[in-house]
RNA sequence: AGGGAAUUAGCUCAGUUGGUAGAGCGCCACCCUUACAAGGUGGAUGUCGUCGGUUCGAGCCCGGCAUUCCCUACCA
């Protein structure tokens, strides 16, 4: 069958993920007797755009999912997307403003129903950029965060927690982004360095006896003030606690306490206490109960707390109070002032601490569950170091604050009483107050997106029902996640697993890095330094997108994509193609056996570069299996690049051309052709998960191969034991010395500057009989790759001039000689031996050095000595042949 | 401030149990040798950040230092 010379993925990559989606392969079985194996998609924002991290997660988890498919697993890959509060809302309020709307011009109701058009709209277009991809997930189950059935293990949930007195409703501060008017969960700020200015501002006391000077950086927030503090040790102030200050601006009297959260060494050793907008000061507060004032609105304007400027924004609050103090002289003095500040990480803005009624999730008692089941390995991180930055946040966790004033979400499902304070809870909307049986109205707030993101793993399976789903997935084989949501979603999973399912959601999490860009720099859209994976699917074809991520995963550390590196996988899935290509018309004339995979040729018919490729393939095998095993993917694809290209293509493919070529009647012809095809189909096979559709696509076109690849089995050592037993590791040595001295004639005549077209004579020198031997059997080979006119083998004579390299492996030896008579200039031979033999003498330095060592060979294990005594004396006999050879050319 | 990680060829990085360093890209030379120029053959390049320790032996183990990055928490 022939093949076109450059491999266009663009066409293949559709054809064959819509083959694969018709046949069903991506189904899994609720019940099987198959062992389970189930991954839980991460959800991707329905708003969201496939990047790159999505492309690097993804393709780790199909990569898993397809080696465990083909490794005879029940596998479920479950996909789904996310509601995503926030960034959804946003979309359709960016919508509705360039409509001249807002969402308050619809109302609730319309809004809601105006951003289901959206999802319904645009909410696929992620899908299908996975589908680019290649996932092989079950779409058939996709799930939507709103949809029934999550909404309903939200709803249980909820009810339950609730019920046990794991939710409840309380007056907090909280983080709130005023451009949202929202509550924001604390992992929601981000803390950026701001260049500020800290204000020193002098508080007179209320008795008039003098006055104590505060320092703020957020002037504006003495309007909220309702107390200063002074550390209880502090002699300076020890007679002004309890007395009054009187509050610039607005003549309020507040009173000096002592609390020893102040630091005494630290300016002027008095904090000004405003408990409604800071975290520090609200904890004082509530150790004093104090008041707490509440100067803003939810828009972050100032409220009627404010006085005269009520209705301002906080910036301009703050310059007219400055201006203020200024005048009024209480200001004494403004330095220039680096400070943190919280910012909304979803809108930018600046998020202020806000005192608010919000619901919130106890977190204590599910915490030390989902602690414990880390530490005692019920559920394992891998790479392992995860573990220590879980249990850390494990420990300090606070509760979680799950109300947002948003509209888009699942709603709470609480309903306030109109008649008396009662609050009912239930998963079904009730009529009427379970207590007074008064009119219901229920809560605005819905649920931070994560509270259902936590479900998701049996949220999706069913639960709450008892389905068979849940038997057979649950708990998850793996979640494959980056570190950057171990809070937001892993540790709640787990909580909530534990809460709900009384085991954990999956036994390994496993954490990767970030996509960074060849400069080292987060790729993001502001940078403009965001690559479309979608872009380059189209350039390079997805295989070779995904190679290259896969290349480069390394123990959990963030990666640098590079197109370059890109193109070069890009040519390793064309070398792949080519050497299938050429592959196939050595096989055109193959008779398929019978029992095709299985089939196997007689190991007396076997040449030594089929027991060596065998023998590698061995060896591959065993590296994918193990690297796969323990998430090593660059080992496992670097392994398989290799043998693709530099043992397959690179050696086989060349020792075999004679044997294989149109017309020839070589007597192991028909052998060697059922190496290439056993060989050729355990490649694909084995590369499957790595690039999926190029080796489906290839697959479908070998001599040897069953329905699909996608279910064809995953080769093993174990699995592949018979045909590999036809692999020596004795005759693979003895074909690495017959490479070794090929490459010594093709450096001979590279070094030599002698012409390509021209055949050269060479002699062999075996140092002794299996040498000859292993020389004699290959010898046509290495005419034929060597380009030789003549070769002889046997002892070296002592001809005039000639160029002498001398080969070892595995303690085998060959002297090779090329006769240099009117073919070059001698120079150059003369400067390359005395390299080598320069090389040599660095070696038996060393060596002589180490061997005279009496402690390296009392205390060195025996086989590194003797190995050393044999490697020394060769290396010794080598230098005498040079020196010979160089005596010559002179 | 606390915790973690990194430092290996010009660039990006491998190097799993300690035995005298590897890949890809880039570079140099030669080659359209009928699978592949998205290719072939050959070549050059490293006191493995630094100082010390353990060891017969250290890129690898231990400690100090330097530089860089990340995370967590932040003093008004």
């Amino acid at each position: 069958m022939e093949l076109p010379d450059r491999y266009s993925p663009n066409e293949v990559e559709k054809r064959i993920y819509a083959w694969w989606m018709s046949k069903g392969y991506f189904r899994a079985a609720e019940k099987s007797t198959k062992i389970p194996y189930s991954v839980i998609l991460p959800p991707p924002n329905v708003t969201g755009q496939l990047h790159l991290g999505h492309a690097l997660n993804h393709t780790i988890q199909d990569c898993l999912v397809r080696w465990k498919r083909m490794s005879g697993f029940n596998v479920l890959w479950m996909p789904g997307t996310d509601h995503a509060g926030i960034a959804t809302q946003s979309v359709v309020e960016r919508e509705l403003k360039k409509e001249g709307k807002n969402r308050q011009d619809l109302g609730r109701e319309k809004f809601v129903e105006r951003t289901w058009e959206w999802k319904e709209q645009y909410g696929g277009r992620i899908v299908e950029q996975m589908k680019r991809l290649g996932d092989s997930c079950d779409w058939d189950r996709l799930t939507f965060t709103l949809d029934d059935g999550p909404s309903k293990a939200v709803r249980k949930v909820f009810v339950d927690l609730y019920k046990k007195g794991m939710i409840y409703k309380g007056l907090r501060l909280i983080n709130w982004s005023p451009q949202l008017e929202s509550a924001i969960s604390d992992l929601e700020v981000e803390y950026k360095e701001i260049k500020g200015s800290m204000y020193h501002i002098k508080y007179p006391l209320a008795d008039g006896s003098g006055e104590i000077e505060v320092a703020t950086t957020r002037p504006e927030t003495m309007l909220g003030d309702t107390a200063v503090a002074v550390h209880p040790e502090d002699e300076r102030y020890a007679g002004m606690i309890g007395k009054q200050v009187s509050l610039p601006l607005t003549q309020r009297k507040i009173p000096i306490i002592a609390d020893t959260y102040v630091d005494k060494e630290f300016g002027s050793g008095v904090v000004k206490i405003t408990p409604a907008h800071d975290f520090n000061d609200y904890e004082v507060g509530k150790r004093h109960n104090l008041q707490m004032l509440n100067i803003l609105n939810k828009n972050g304007t100032l409220n009627e707390h404010g006085g005269k400027f009520k209705g301002l924004k906080v910036q301009e609050a703050r310059k007219q109070i400055l201006v203020d103090l200024e005048a009024a002289g209480f200001l004494s003095r403004t330095e220039p002032h680096v400070h943190q500040v919280g910012h909304c990480s979803r809108t930018g803005g600046v998020a202020e601490p806000f005192l608010s009624e919000q619901w919130f999730v106890k977190t204590g008692p599910m915490a030390a569950n989902a602690k414990r089941v880390v530490e005692s390995g019920t559920t394992v991180f891998e790479p392992e170091s995860w573990t220590k930055t879980y249990l850390h946040w494990m420990s300090i966790i606070q509760d979680w604050c799950i109300s947002r004033q948003l509209w888009w979400g699942h709603r709470i499902p609480a309903w306030n009483c109109t008649k008396c304070d009662h609050i009912t809870v239930s998963e079904t909307d009730p009529a009427a107050c379970e207590k007074c049986g008064g009119a219901v109205k229920q809560e605005e707030d819905v649920l931070d997106t994560w509270f259902s993101s936590a479900l998701w793993p049996f949220s999706t399976m069913g639960w709450p029902g008892d389905t068979e789903l849940q038997k057979t997935f649950y708990p998850t084989s793996v979640l494959v996640t980056g570190f950057d949501i171990i809070f937001f979603w892993v540790a709640r999973m787990i909580m909530l697993g534990m809460e709900f399912k009384q085991d954990v959601p999956f036994r390994t999490v496993y954490i990767h890095g970030v996509i960074r860009d060849a400069q080292g720099k987060k790729m993001s859209k502001s940078l403009g330094n965001a690559e479309d994976p979608v872009q380059l699917i189209e350039d390079h074809g997805a295989d070779a997108l995904r190679y290259t991520l896969m290349a480069q995963i390394a123990g959990g550390r963030d990666l640098k994509f590079s197109t370059q590196r890109l193109e070069g996988y890009r040519n390793f899935m064309n070398k792949l193609w080519n050497g299938t290509r050429f592959a196939l018309k050595g096989l055109s004339d193959f008779e398929v056996p019978a029992d095709g995979v299985n089939a196997l040729p007689l190991k007396s018919e076997l040449s030594d570069p089929d027991q060596w490729l065998i023998y590698k393939l061995g060896l591959v095998e065993k590296e994918v299996d193990d690297a796969l095993k323990s998430y090593r993917f660059s080992d496992a694809s670097n392994a398989l690049y290799a043998f693709v290209w530099n043992v397959f293509c690179d050696w086989y493919i060349e020792f075999t051309k004679p044997i294989l070529a149109e017309g020839s009647t070589a007597p192991e012809k028909k052998a060697t052709q059922l190496v290439m095809a056993q060989v050729l189909n355990r490649i694909v096979r084995l590369m499957h998960p790595f690039a999926p559709f190029i080796t489906e696509e290839i697959y479908q076109k070998l001599p040897i191969r069953g329905e699909a690849l996608i279910i064809d089995a995953y080769p093993t050592p174990k699995l592949d034991k018979a045909f590999l037993a036809l692999g020596s590791e004795e005759v693979a040595l003895e074909l690495d010395l017959v490479r070794e001295v090929i490459t010594a004639l093709r450096n001979i005549r590279g070094e030599n500057r002698i012409k390509p077209g021209v055949k050269i004579n060479a002699r062999l020198a075996p140092k002794e009989a299996k040498e000859q031997k292993i020389l004699g059997a290959n010898k046509g080979s290495i005419m034929t790759m060597a380009r030789l006119e003549t070769c002889e083998v046997g002892p070296a004579e002592s001809l005039a001039k000639c160029a002498v390299q001398p080969v070892m492996v595995g303690g085998m030896t060959v002297d090779v000689i090329v006769p240099l008579e009117g073919l070059v200039d001698i120079g150059e031979e003369v400067n390359r031996i005395r390299k080598t033999i320069e090389k040599l003498q660095r070696d038996v330095a060393g060596l002589t050095q180490r061997l005279s060592d009496k402690n390296f060979v009392a205390n060195a294990p025996e086989e590194i000595v003797t190995a050393g005594k044999a490697q020394l004396d060769e290396s010794r006999k080598q230098i005498n042949t040079l020196e010979g050879a160089l005596a010559r050319l002179m």
